[in-house]
DNA sequence: TTGTGTTTTATTGCCTCC
DNA sequence: GGAGGCAATAAAACACAA
């Protein structure tokens, strides 16, 4: 509980003793009891004809003047000096108590209002990030089902014995389907900085999954490995479960059921 | 007029600092 | 231990639709 001292000594008086618990009492014309009424002279011992008659009233709400003049006041600092409450009470003719009362109340109103606005602005980001998650979502989806269609056309194609020249339209239709998402904005729409794709060569530099793809095409096909025909595995690439695994810039994709001899 | 929701004023209890 | 701050809460005042 919050200690009074002098001026205040009264209001806090009143909080221990309120008026409404004295109903059963006898009650005097300012609605206290005779008793309650004895105390306070006891407390004071001075008259309290004016100071009760302040007190004993009804909870008024502040003047317009008041308010603008206490708020004016919060601007330059949100904190009460004692000398700075007592000046102030002096001047909008209130108890210093009750402008430290408004200033407690002033600050856990502006609290709760920097509360709402570091909500609104947390949503504002949260929301953001979650559409870039869906539509990150969406892409993998597409790329994953592009992945899956040209699978099968290979392993259709590698069953029959002839993969020399539809390799080359199989990546040139991979490609075509990539730098067209590219430039609708479907695909890479955040900087490239998600879906990066580093290669594998010798020089470790990176490049995008359509020009490395193709040159894995390419060096397969200049490669020679007597007696053993090329043998996709289509099966293994459903082992690569989520995008991030797939694309992410932390694991580059090894692309092992191409090169089941890597 | 009245019921209901919101705002404002004030109290209470706990905590920290000096 | 006193002074003052804060969170939670009460209660009066106010706004407003039905």
């Amino acid at each position: 509980m919050e200690q009074f001292s002098g001026s205040d000594s009264l209001d806090a008086l009143i909080s221990i003793c309120p008026p409404k618990e004295k109903k059963d009492e006898q009650i005097n014309t300012h609605g206290y009891s005779e008793e309650f009424r004895a105390m306070l002279d006891r407390i004071n011992g001075e008259d309290l004809s004016y100071e009760t008659s302040q007190v004993l009233e009804k909870r008024r709400r502040l003047s317009l003047y008041q308010v603008k003049e206490l708020e004016r006041s919060f601007e330059v600092e949100n904190r009460l000096e004692p000398d700075r409450k007592v000046n102030l009470a002096e001047e909008l003719g209130l108890q210093p108590r009750q402008v430290a009362i408004w200033f407690q109340n002033r600050r856990t109103r502006l609290k709760t209002k920097q509360l709402q606005r570091d909500f609104s602005l947390l949503k504002d980001s949260y929301d953001a990030l979650k559409l870039d998650c869906n539509n990150l979502e969406q892409e993998k989806e597409a790329l994953t089902s592009t992945l899956r269609e040209l699978k099968e056309k290979l392993y259709r194609q590698s069953s029959e014995g002839n993969h020399s020249v539809e390799e080359e339209s199989l990546i040139s239709e991979f490609d075509n389907n990539v730098s067209d998402r590219r430039q609708t904005g479907d695909l890479f729409e955040n900087g490239e900085k998600a879906v990066r794709v580093y290669s594998d060569s010798k020089d470790g530099s990176s490049d995008c999954v359509s020009n490395s793809l193709a040159d894995r095409f390419r060096d397969s096909e200049s490669r020679e490995v007597p007696g053993k025909a090329y043998q996709p595995q289509p099966t293994r690439m459903e082992e690569q479960s989520t995008y991030c695994n797939f694309f992410s810039v932390d694991q580059a994709p090894t692309l092992h059921w191409y090169f089941p001899e890597q």
